[in-house]
DNA sequence: TGCCGTTTATTTGTATACGAACGATTATGA
DNA sequence: TCATAATCGTTCGTATACAAATAAACGGCA
């Protein structure tokens, strides 16, 4: 008579993780990246004007809150000073977006969106809602709800 | 007496979208990456060996189904095949893995995990799995469960 | 056998994303 | 007031992420 059943033949005394049963794909990092990519992926084959998620989500912003500085727009959509400043740059050279001196604060590049970057939001708004509608397609509209209760709590 | 009530002013006859009303920062995609965000730096916290979170899902699939060609492991960790390229080359830098020419395709590169590769996966296990807790903290057991199943849903 | 479509790996270019360092400027407190 | 801290924008380096193009090798099929 066996005294250990063959499937518990691995340290049975032992409190370490078990090597063998840990799966990436079945992480919740793994999931928020694929699902971060086919976001993307139906951003940019439904979008126009190859505008990325990024670049719109600052353009909208900027529309709703300006005028702004560079820095405070970033923190706004969750981008690093380093990357808002990519992102600003393209906007700008697309002539979407216009950027002046602050002439209260030296340090300060104040935003403001251009009349080509106000058509650009209006251009494509319906297509940003088709993202978001084809993003959650899926799901039910209860799912969509609890999904997006549940995500902001881990944001 | 009013015959329109004041928050339904405009466009009252238009199916267009509300150009007002759109928020960016309250669209699923913003969601997506702020919690892949907020992840990621969890993991570069957490984690030593300043392994990446898509070098972890590497080394640790490939651990997993190796010996595997380098576009295969790609498929399976959901990188592109540029991507798994410059991943698979900084852990081959590190010795983590190896590779070698396939003697019946000669296309195929095959992978495998070095002695390295098994140590920094053991050393790091627990590690990782304490990013998954920590990521998931915000939220019950029940919680994850429901935010697990429908993420996976919309993959 | 030889043609052709596919797969594999690679390279280039563009775009986030962030740590780290830097100079310039502003704010704060002793 | 003046030294110090904090903020702002910038730059550099590294690491995904993907489109597009390429060369080499494989497969099927006439």
């Amino acid at each position: 008579m066996m005294t250990r059943a063959p499937d518990d033949a691995r340290c049975p005394d032992d409190a370490e993780p078990a090597e063998g049963d840990y799966r990436v794909d079945r992480q919740i990092g793994f999931f928020l990246r694929q699902a971060n990519q086919r976001h993307v992926a139906l951003f940019a084959s439904i979008m126009g004007d190859r505008l990325t998620t990024t670049q719109w989500a600052a353009l909208t912003k900027l529309r709703e809150v300006q005028p702004i500085s560079q820095n405070h727009l970033g923190r706004e959509t969750a981008m690093d000073a380093a990357t808002i400043k990519g992102v600003v740059d393209r906007l700008v050279a697309r002539g979407f977006v216009r950027t002046a001196p602050d002439p209260e604060d030296g340090r300060r590049l104040v935003l403001s969106i251009t009349p080509e970057g106000e058509e650009a939001v209006a251009r494509n708004l319906s297509a940003a809602l088709a993202v978001t509608e084809e993003t959650l397609a899926p799901l039910t509209a209860g799912e969509r709800r609890m999904l997006i209760e549940l995500i902001r709590k881990i944001c």
